[in-house]
DNA sequence: AACTTTGTTCAAAAAAACTTGAACAAAATG
DNA sequence: CATTTTGTTCAAGTTTTTTTGAACAAAGTT
């Protein structure tokens, strides 16, 4: 007897699609097709979906799930469902787009932000140690342009929250008149 | 007499320094490395470069920085500067921090946007072919879901822009002729 | 306690992304 | 018009990332 895959289609037209428009999300922003497979099949569902459920309707192993959902997890963009009378994990999505935003903000870009900082005044320090006047000058100037960058970085952050309606990031001081968009 | 690289060293440690940090933001936004260097070496230097410049000093292949100089120009992150007397081309660097993002927007964040538009359409029709009246809803609903980040999405960016755009985040002064807008 | 269920870990395999360099094209030069 | 200069293209090689699956651990069951 020949070994068959099953006939039943384990996704439909729709949720492949569904699908597909996160994984190409996920590339968008560096994940791998696994996570974004993962979290558009939470999407797509109505009922938290078990671990199990996961690697069979997504036809992917075990290991992929359980890394996938451990960055979800990390990023707040899955939460664990407890459902009475099963030992399983069950999950389902975040569908806050403010707190799924918050979530790769903060795990992704605010780390490079803060060890950029420390990297800005090495490069400082190495400028005073070599070539001449002007260079130093130069490059002292081009070192302020990218302060100013990281900067503004920083000060987008709090609003682009906002504007997705929500609260404050960065609990740093607001260094002035606040502006309101 | 054994074949040795050059003892002048190529580039300084500030320079090395400086370029790393490029190098980690390309990766940041899913470029590559080799475009970090380049752009990170145009950004340390006072004048404008050549591509064999760029080759020697960066110590990458031809084709890497063929490529990434068309990356780069697509982007509008180099400008093209004519050099009186070189019938070579000279690059220098986009120093506008909202001319790059905005690059960076157009040509790899607005396209998907758009794309995403017609996907979802097409993932209305499907949701349509198939399931009960009771698992349609529901997909109609995340449908709605997708479409109003997509939504927020779009007006963000403008946004972004107009905070990026406007001189008072400033903290201090530009101190030369580069003025940072 | 032995067995089952549930999920994690990690080394190896597979896939994807990046870089290289040689062949090529286009344009300027002699 | 042959030659040199300048830069592009792309197949092959290299590196990096992702996925797999078997071994393992933890905790519940019988």
């Amino acid at each position: 007897m020949p070994v068959t895959q099953s006939d039943t289609p384990i996704l439909s037209a729709w949720e492949t699609s569904m699908i597909d428009v996160f994984v190409r999300a996920a590339g968008l922003i560096g994940l791998p097709r696994s996570i974004g497979e993962i979290y558009g099949l939470l999407f797509c569902t109505p009922k938290a979906l078990s671990f199990d459920e996961l690697v069979e309707r997504l036809q992917i192993s075990k290991g992929s799930v359980s890394q996938g959902l451990k960055v979800l997890r990390q990023l707040g963009a899955v939460k664990l469902h407890y459902v009475p009378g099963s030992r399983r994990d069950h999950y389902q999505p975040e569908l806050s787009m403010k707190r799924l935003v918050r979530g790769f903000i903060k795990d992704q870009f605010e780390p490079h932000l803060l060890s950029g900082s420390e990297r800005l005044d090495n490069i400082d320090a190495l400028i005073e140690e070599e070539g001449d006047e002007a260079s130093r000058a130069h490059a002292r100037n081009r070192l302020g342009t990218l302060r100013s960058w990281q900067q503004r970085t920083r000060k987008l952050m709090p609003i682009v929250m906002a504007v997705l309606g929500g609260a404050k990031f960065f609990d740093k001081e607001p260094t002035d008149e606040e502006t309101i968009i």
